[in-house]
DNA sequence: CTTTTGACGCGTA
DNA sequence: CTACGCGCCAAAA
């Protein structure tokens, strides 16, 4: 039985939800924890998330501290508005020091 | 069926 | 610092 085609998407969202106000994740690191995927499909697991949904989405940034780019659409800008509310400033350069304000856990291997 | 595309990350030059 | 290539894998074309 293979359960649901979504489990690792659930996955993925489970972690994002436990991401603190005021504190940023990786893709990368989402992924290093689930331990059964990898950055990109974070992001593409992101990118299938619909509106409204409970998960804090905006918490998920890039290694460099910064908001990734969309291709299309305009979410990164909805993303800085989110960010700027929980008191998470990006530099000038558009970087967030992960140093400070990344999101801390024993469960990365 | 095959090819392209991406909210990524890392190694090299 | 920038530029490029490649692995990654699901979804869309």
């Amino acid at each position: 039985m293979k359960s649901h085609p979504s489990q690792t998407y659930k996955e993925i969202y489970h972690i994002i939800s436990r991401i603190p106000e005021g504190r940023v994740a990786t893709y990368g690191q989402i992924a290093r924890i689930s331990g059964r995927s990898t950055a990109r499909q974070v992001g593409y697991a992101l990118n299938a998330l619909p509106d409204g949904s409970d998960i804090p989405w905006h918490r998920v940034i890039n290694r460099h501290g910064m908001i990734s780019p969309r291709k299309n659409s305009d979410g990164h800008l909805l993303q800085k508005i989110l960010l700027e509310a929980e008191g998470l400033y990006p530099d000038e350069k558009g970087r967030i020091d992960l140093n400070i304000n990344g999101w801390r856990t024993t469960e990365e291997l």
